[in-house]
DNA sequence: ACCATAGATAAGCAGATGCTTATGTGAACC
DNA sequence: GGTTCACATAAGCATCTGCTTATCTATGGT
């Protein structure tokens, strides 16, 4: 028994990680360009993107002497599938989340 | 500026904690209930529940001698609303959510 | 072959976290 | 008023976390 949604979420509780992974919300990233308007060390960067590729939440890719990060939309798909626990809770959101999905639908 | 989804995801990180937060995904429980079953103690569960209280994942009413914790709705909108900016990874779930707004409107 | 650059890993440490036991508070019942 | 039950809070402590500095690995350029 793994639980997974264990790294997933001990890695999102961390501000600066969620930081980091927020910026990669918005695209590929490697781990220099993700420091920049950081006031983060090179190592903690490091480390801090370990927790986010352990966890499943990012993936890496070599290119060069650089390392690309990007999200993993498997460990997205988790937090959502966990997340669908409490859909009885936000009926509020059917209109938004309507408008978004017929948005995709274009 | 009070950044509440540190608290959430805090909150969310510790596993006992994320097992108590999902008993009450099925409906309102008091502190007692919410333990059995669960190996854990009375103070121990209690300041659990003020986290989850604190993080706005949790709201509490007395009823008599007992207090019943239930999901708060605030709390789940919030991380739906952070997980939207993720939903350009989840593509493959759109008709799954397609088929839950459909359920949800009758 | 040499050096520079991007990044990972190691070790150590200050602060946070979650548990424990003990005690406090508040409501019901006699 | 006194006792019991449900829960909260306090204090202490072992463990975990995230940072630091120092060092190692890997790739590219010359």
């Amino acid at each position: 028994m793994v639980m997974v949604e264990d790294d997933i979420f001990r890695a999102l509780a961390d501000p600066t990680r969620r930081a980091i992974f927020e910026k990669l919300a918005d695209g590929c990233m490697n781990a220099s360009a993700l420091r920049e308007g950081m006031a983060i060390s090179q190592p903690a960067m490091s480390q801090h993107l370990a927790v986010l590729r352990g966890a499943g939440l990012v993936r890496q890719t070599r290119q060069g002497r650089f390392v690309n990060y990007d999200v993993d939309p498997a460990g997205v798909a988790l937090i959502a599938q966990w997340l669908a626990k409490y859909r009885a809770y936000w009926p509020a959101r059917v209109d938004a989340l309507k408008a978004v999905l017929k948005e995709m639908d274009q």
